[in-house]
DNA sequence: CCGCGGAGTGTTTTT
DNA sequence: CACTCCGCGG
């Protein structure tokens, strides 16, 4: 079956999808149907015959690349042997391979708690534990080191500018940075950045694995191209350049992770690292009304970025003006939501086609008690991944053991779990498993006997019993989670006052876990795919009338869109955030955050502002953000005062 | 050496 | 306001 992709593109959208051979760059505003052209270029190529698997499609979710497949492959099923992912999970996939050609066996990725605990025995072991008051802490000591190898930065240039009063340590840190590489390389660990440090350092050591690859993938499309890093935009020029057939899409409009160390300089210097490049723009939108668009477009207006767009409205609809309302506090905000939400609902709008965005995750917590109250059903995104929570963390670090009895981080995070044993009786024992030479000697003889005359003998055996179990490898890894959680679920009632919440999260992490073979890829997956919650798998059946309204954070709706927004939180020091007030870049990246925000909306779009912050004692006023401070903007909205606001 | 209670601190966004 | 760090009692 052959579908005609000239009846579902526009001219511009049709010339990229056909534009094959050579380097591309997609210039995409928002709403500019970027995902349609990806899907229909993917079909269209594997009808030209040019086989799945040549086809590597690296996203910035995996969710993303999925969905670009699944439609994709409801017109030609070929299109699901696509390869896609993310930069990381397609670094792990080659490392997995190939790591043996850097030096490395084996590896296991940790993530970002796991390399704090490493930084902090590291610090132990430089005897910098004593040090001033005023040193910084080891989550900053990790940001610090990432962000240098993210932005190809020194440590003395990511302190000058981010943490300057933290200068005078730049020499301790360089002994930190310094031994943190060594524990990793000792441990086989690897950190997220170091998979995106190795995959490219693979690529340019080893010639005959780069031309493999290139000759595996000889067709290479990249989406939201703008978020990428100074390593994301090598590995990618290492990748194509053989072959040069390659595909980035982006947005500099809409570059919202520069905390990361994403550079829309990638987008900029696109053309000169692919010479010969053809540039296409993208900019009829399909997804907004025109009055909404003008918001957005009064917001890009007063930014500086580099492409100079305006956004049309293709659907062709003015649609209402979408309106600003100011509010008491956040509980009169979350009521006057709740209620719109189910008058819309009233009128026929699904609860998922509904959704609230705002830039950090802690705004959405009156609103998810109202929203509870109500019975309105909602799904959560952004904000702590389950899987970061401590008890998620605790009990796969017993797997982890498992899968490598030589991960001592998650030895350490296993025994301290043991009423009386703390870090150092903890890492006594685990120099003894060092030494063991196998997961069953360290389990069945070493454990047992290094602990024989602790008073937690009897815990330990226990502990013991269990890792047997779950060692054994004729058992499923669902089945191995049910033993696991059996033993851990004393340990969670004692260590946790809302055990009762948390206990829910094993039954996502069971589900999840149904779905793979390999505990090691399990595993894996868990530290780079963020599963939500686990309700997303189940909810995926249901039809559009019965799925929840979303709140999400601005930075995980990227890409997504629905008929009606509502953008709460529209005060300074929240968006713009405090910490980006006294820097010119950071500001504009807010402001570009905020014009994400706005093109999420189809049809309706509701923007609000609570002038009170509860809690804290003495309630603050805030001031409304200062990206509406403008009568360009200002005037493309509906402003209502709600009779609930006292004005001072 | 562990664990608990109190004080103090920095506080966002995500692979 | 949640988490980390510090000092003290067991």
């Amino acid at each position: 079956m052959t579908i005609d992709i000239t009846q579902q593109l526009n001219p511009s959208q049709l010339q990229v999808v056909q534009t094959i051979e050579g380097p591309v760059l997609v210039i995409a505003g928002a709403g500019s149907g970027k995902t349609r052209v990806i899907e229909y270029r993917v079909l269209h190529m594997v009808q030209q015959n040019i086989p799945p698997h040549a086809i590597l499609l690296l996203t910035f979710t995996r969710k993303a690349a999925q969905q670009m497949l699944a439609r994709a492959s409801r017109n030609d099923i070929r299109c699901s042997y696509v390869e896609g992912g993310t930069f990381h999970s397609f670094a792990y996939q080659v490392l997995k391979k190939h790591s043996r050609h850097i030096g490395f066996d084996s590896f296991m990725i940790i993530d970002e708690s796991d390399a704090e605990d490493a930084i902090h025995l590291c610090l132990g072991k430089l005897g910098l534990n004593e040090k001033s008051k005023r040193f910084p802490r080891k989550d900053t000591l990790r940001k610090i080191l990432s962000m240098s190898v993210n932005k190809s930065l020194s440590l003395d240039q990511v302190v000058e500018k981010e943490y300057p009063h933290f200068c005078e340590y730049v020499p301790e840190m360089e002994k930190i940075k310094a031994a943190y590489a060594r524990y990793k390389m000792e441990k086989n660990y690897f950190d997220y950045d170091d998979l995106l440090i190795y995959l490219r350092l693979l690529l340019t050591r080893n010639e005959n694995i780069r031309e493999g690859l290139s000759e595996k993938f000889r067709y290479i499309m990249v989406d939201e191209y703008q978020d990428t890093n100074r390593l994301q935009a090598d590995i990618t020029f290492l990748l194509a350049q053989k072959f040069r057939n390659c595909m980035v899409v982006g947005d500099d409009a809409q570059s919202i992770y520069g905390f990361r160390g994403a550079t829309h300089e990638n987008i900029m210097e696109f053309p000169q690292r692919f010479a010969g490049c053809k540039v296409f723009k993208l900019e009829a939108n399909y997804r907004s009304s025109q009055a909404i668009l003008e918001v957005a477009n009064a917001v890009l207006n007063n930014m500086t970025s580099k492409y100079k767009k305006e956004l049309f409205s293709a659907k062709g609809t003015e649609g209402e003006k979408p309106q600003l309302s100011f509010f008491q506090d956040s509980s009169s905000e979350a009521e006057w939501i709740a209620d719109k939400m189910l008058q819309l609902r009233s009128e026929g709008l699904a609860f998922s086609h509904q959704a609230v965005l705002f830039r950090s995750a802690y705004l959405s917590i009156p609103l998810q008690l109202e929203l509870s109250r109500r019975s309105i059903p909602f799904q959560v995104y952004g904000g702590m991944k389950f899987y970061e929570t401590a008890h998620v963390k605790d009990v796969l670090a017993h797997l982890k053991i498992v899968a490598n009895y030589k991960d001592e981080l998650s030895w350490a995070r296993m025994l301290q779990l043991i009423e009386g044993i703390g870090p150092k009786t903890a890492s006594k024992i685990v120099d003894k498993i060092n030494a063991a030479g196998d997961l069953n000697r360290a389990v069945s003889s070493v454990l047992p006997e290094e602990t024989r005359q602790y008073k937690f003998a009897r815990d330990i055996a226990r502990l013991v019993v269990t890792l047997e179990k779950l060692s054994d490898a004729q058992v499923r890894t669902a089945d191995k989670l049910e033993t696991l959680i059996d033993y851990y679920l004393p340990i969670l009632k004692n260590k946790f006052d809302d055990w009762n919440q948390r206990i829910n999260d094993f039954e996502a992490i069971k589900q999840i876990a149904q779905r793979y073979d390999s505990l090691g890829d399990f595993l894996a997956d868990f530290a780079l795919e963020p599963p939500d919650r686990g309700v997303a798998q189940a909810q995926a059946s249901l039809p559009d009338e019965e799925k929840p309204v979303t709140l999400s954070t601005i930075h995980s709706a990227k890409g997504l869109e629905w008929e009606c927004v509502f953008l709460i939180g529209l005060i300074d020091g929240v968006l713009p955030v405090s910490f980006a007030l006294n820097d010119d870049s950071s500001i504009e990246e807010e402001q570009r955050l905020f014009y994400v925000a706005l093109t999420r909306a189809k049809t309706r779009l509701f923007l609000s502002v609570h002038h009170e912050n509860t809690g804290m004692g003495l309630s603050q006023f805030n001031k409304v953000s200062r990206f509406l401070d403008s009568h360009q903007v200002l005037s493309k909205l509906d402003q209502e005062v709600r009779l609930d606001y006292d004005v001072i």
